[in-house]
Order: structure tokens, then C-alpha cells, then sequence
DNA sequence: TCCCTTTTTGGTATCGATACCACTCTTGAT
DNA sequence: ATCAAGAGTGGTATCGATACCAAAAAGGGA
């Protein structure tokens, strides 16, 4: 930076001026410095800039899993937006693994980040309390939690999970079975379980739950064409499957066509996320 | 700092060697530091740290898109791995846009990163002279560029399609077609194209491949579907299909099976990218 | 016991930017 | 012509850690 005023034969200050408030420096000694900057290739350091400003426009993000289309489309639009504004985004992934959040927390706040966003909302107390100690804005997205730390951007899972099933209900369906949600540290496919659950409830239907603890199943699809075939066993008359997830029910489907059910004449299948495969024709 | 360091009874520096190289730091005095740290909440600055230290302890990553499930992947991989060893991921995504990279990998390095991760390969050179003027690691994942700019990691896409096309033509299918590989910005598929080109060259078997223009249409699925039909009208005797994708095969599959057509049976259709819905059973 | 090597510890300068304050130079009103 | 208000500019202290060097303490052999 003193290079880069000294070719301009300004101070120190001035090129920070430049590059941070344009419009306070006069045309003249703007386009100098600017000059000066492209001819030495100056490229400015945001660590010192944050050092005394105490501003590090930087974002922090803890994320379950990036690996999931509708956090993976989220984190695209907040980088985006964040770099347009000048700031960037810092990430971490928990890999659903809720004992990581607390250290990697931590290690986010030792990057003294402008703001945080959080995709869980079950916070042990160690996070809760570092989060309280810091004074930047928290932003808690997709689950709205019953108590918001600070900012929430989002819409209840259980809510989603009854008006579905009510919708359903309202079909005239009357057999009506919800697949998925007991994923360890995913608390928002079991919110959407306990709306279908109170939907029902408030239907007087009993609930179709197989007690899906095929943990080994490695990935959604089979677990939806695992559990699908076991309440078809509680109830076979199941004319409507709700799946925690779109993979989910795509195992669903498959499984339906396999054993020659139409879908959606004899069996309604719905998902939840938005996932590309599920909004694409041949799967309404 | 300075606060824990009083309450220690040590000094400023034995604080830092606690938290940096703890085993050259007395029993006695780094407990001493340790419950100091605890007592106080203190949260060390790494900015700070990375200003005197030159060492940032941050890695920048500028991908195409995070909403892709091998780049998700990556991403989880990468982030808890590099969280391991002390290090943070600073995430850029373009969006398939460019244009776009050179701003981003300028804001990145003036967080002066300590490698840099890329998934992209062809780089304007605006691009190539910034990476070429810092001294950092530069690994490029994915695309195995033909002139690495530093480390690369990952796989020829032009021979994977080679070699797909290859397997296929052994088997006895002689009318291949190839689906997608035109998407602008996203030259690993249109590598991939190439090496099917190639391969059905090396056979004498002329190539199926339906002018894709179909920009029009938002998903991979809708694009498979749309152009499978085009390629039939080419040659109705199509008997194997490679895509780009496995979203654009999942689109032909489900094309095919509304056509009648048994898969694999009647037609083998291929994708790329291990993506979970692609290694379920069900789609063979 | 003494001297030498090795380990442990602390003081001070420094990294590169911005905050804060003081100063100069316009500009326009009286 | 004089003064006040405001815009533009620069000097210096500062942010919170680590590097570097020097000094003190701890072992180890003669």
C-alpha cells in the first residue's frame, strides 16, 4: 500500500480511501492511485483491514451437509450475494455430526466473522452461549425455531408436514403412511413427521409408521424402498406414502412400479425439498 | 490476550505458544493458561494471527456450483479435512458464469489464502496471472488440466468417455448415442463428449448426437428426456445411451421406460457422477 | 562445584490496514 | 475583506497476534 502511494505521491490513507470510500476522494488523485494499483498489481490485504477496522466482512456458515440440494442451492445464492456486497463466506460442514458444531464454531469465531448463518436449530448449550457472547447478527435458516437466537429466515417443518397430510386427508385418502424423519441429527425431517402425526391425529386416522431402523441403508433411496415394503405390511391398503425427502421417495416410487402400482392413480407419493428429479415430469 | 497472560502470571507470547505448539510450553504454566482461557471465554483472533504470522490458515475454493452433487461432495470432504488440520474453506461459487472468476479470485486472495482450490481448468489470463504471482498451492480438482497450473487432482474426463464408449462398443452396441455435454462454462462434459467422439471414431461407428440447443430448459432431467427424443428421431435404432450426467440420465430412463423400453434390457443407458439416485438399485 | 548445552520464557518490533484527529484549501455568505 | 462551514488530505496510534532475539532456568558431564 505505501507503494502504490508513492507512485501516486499520495498518503497511505488516501489509497485506503480509494478502495473503500471512491466518492470521498477527489478525481484527480483517484485515478492516480488507481493507476498505481494496476501498474504494481496491488492486491490489498483484508486480514490487516479487519485487524483495525474491526470489520471482517466475512461471513460464517455451519451447514448439516452441502451435499444436499436445497442447502447446496442456498449456500450458491448467499455466496453470490455476499461477494456482490463485498463480503465473503466462510464454510463448515458438520456432516450431520451435532458434537462438531460447538468446536467448529468456535474455530469460525476465531475468523471474527460480520454474521453467521446456522442450518440447525438444536444448539447445545456451549454454542448457545458463545453465540450470545459475540455481538453480531445470528441468522438461523430453513427451520424456524420455536425460540430464535437472534434473526430466523424460514417456515416450520411441522407445519409443512401437517398441511401436507391434511391436504392429503382432505383427498379423500384415508391410508396414509410417512416414510423417513428419524435421521440422527436431522430435526427438521422430524418435524415434518410430527405435523403428519398431528394431522392425522386431529383426522382421527391412525398413523402408518414402520420403525425405520435400517440405519445401514446408505442412502435415501434404499431406505424409501426399504420401509415402504414394511408398511405396506402394517396397513396394504396405504393409497398415499408422505416421504421425509425427495430421495426418499424416489426409493418410493421405484419400489411402487416394481410391484406394478401406478403412481399416481393407485398410490400418491409426495416428497419434500424441491429436488430437481422430484419437480421433472414422469414423477408428479 | 494480554488479559489471559495477567491472569496466568505468564506472558503474552507463552499464551500464543499454548495455543500453537503447546509441547514446548512447561506442564505447569500451560495448564496455568489453560484454565485462565477458560475462566475468561477467550476466543483468539485469527486475523490477527494471520497478519504477523503470514499465514492465514485459510483455504479459498472457487467451484462452478455447490448444487452438484460431486462438487457437494468435495466440499464436505474438504471442509471437515481441512477443519482437522486447523484450516477453514473460503467458498466462492461462480455459477458456471466465467466471467465472474477473476473478481472472485481477487477477493479471495486478499484474504491472503493459504492454497487455493479450483474446479474449473480454463482460466482467462487475468486469472492465470494472478495465480501465477502469488507463491501459494494451487490445486485443480476434477478436470485434469492438460497444463496443470500447480497441483492437480483428478481424472482425464476426455479418456472416461473414451472409455465408456469403448466398454459399450465392446459389448456389441453399435448405434451409441450421447446426450448433453453443451452446457456453456462446463467443459468436463463437453470433454466427455469428445472422448465418445473419439472412441466411436477409433470403431468406425458414426456418432448420434442431437444438436442440444434446448438452453430453454431449467433441469438436466427435462434436457435428457427432450433430446433422447431427438436422438431417436436420428436413428431409431439407438441401443445405448451415454449422458453427460446422471440427472440427464435419469430423464432418458424415464423417457424410455414411458416409450415401452425396457432398461438395460433394451437399451443401456449410462450417466457420470455417482450421484445417489444413479447407484440405487432400480436404475441398474 | 563449575561450565556448557538445552529447554523454557519474556520483551519488543512488526505485519498492513483503518480510526482518529488535525490541518489545509475551497467556497459562499456577510 | 472577513469569517464560517465543509470538503479533501495526511500523520500517527492502534488493532491482536507472532517472529525474532536475548535472557533465565534447568539439566549433565568433568
Amino acid at each position: 500500500m505505501k507503494d502504490v502511494a508513492d507512485l501516486a505521491s499520495v498518503g497511505t490513507i488516501t489509497v485506503s480511501r480509494v478502495l473503500r470510500t471512491p466518492e470521498k476522494v477527489s478525481e484527480a488523485k483517484r485515478n492516480r492511485v488507481q493507476k498505481a494499483i494496476e501498474q504494481l498489481g496491488y492486491v490489498p490485504d483484508n486480514t490487516a483491514g479487519a485487524l483495525s477496522s474491526n470489520k471482517s466482512r466475512v461471513f460464517g456458515a455451519i451447514v448439516s451437509t452441502v451435499n444436499d440440494s436445497v442447502f447446496a442451492q442456498t449456500l450458491d445464492g448467499l455466496s453470490s450475494t455476499l461477494r456482490a456486497a463485498g463480503y465473503e463466506l466462510l464454510l463448515t460442514s458438520t456432516n450431520y455430526d451435532p458434537t462438531v458444531e460447538e468446536d467448529a464454531l468456535r474455530a469460525l469465531l476465531a475468523r471474527r466473522p460480520d454474521g453467521i448463518v446456522l442450518t440447525s436449530t438444536s444448539h447445545s448449550s456451549g454454542v448457545k452461549n458463545l453465540l450470545k457472547s459475540v455481538n453480531i447478527p445470528i441468522v438461523e435458516i430453513w427451520q424456524l425455531p420455536s425460540q430464535p437466537l437472534d434473526i430466523a429466515v424460514g417456515f416450520s417443518n411441522f407445519q409443512a408436514g401437517y398441511d401436507m397430510a391434511h391436504h392429503l386427508i382432505g383427498k379423500g385418502k384415508k391410508n396414509i403412511a410417512f416414510i423417513g424423519g428419524n435421521e440422527p441429527g436431522n430435526d427438521r425431517g422430524r418435524r415434518r413427521r410430527d405435523g403428519y402425526i398431528a394431522a392425522l391425529a386431529d383426522a382421527k386416522l391412525p398413523p402408518i409408521i414402520w420403525p425405520s431402523e435400517e440405519q445401514g441403508l446408505a442412502s435415501g433411496i434404499e431406505l424409501g424402498a426399504a420401509v415402504f415394503e414394511g408398511c405396506l405390511k402394517l396397513n396394504p391398503a396405504i393409497n398415499a406414502v408422505m416421504c421425509v425427502s425427495d430421495q426418499v421417495a424416489v426409493g418410493v416410487i421405484c419400489e411402487a412400479k416394481r410391484r406394478g402400482v401406478e403412481v399416481p392413480g393407485g398410490l400418491i407419493v409426495s416428497g419434500f425439498g424441491g429436488f430437481e428429479l422430484a419437480m421433472s415430469s414422469g414423477f408428479d
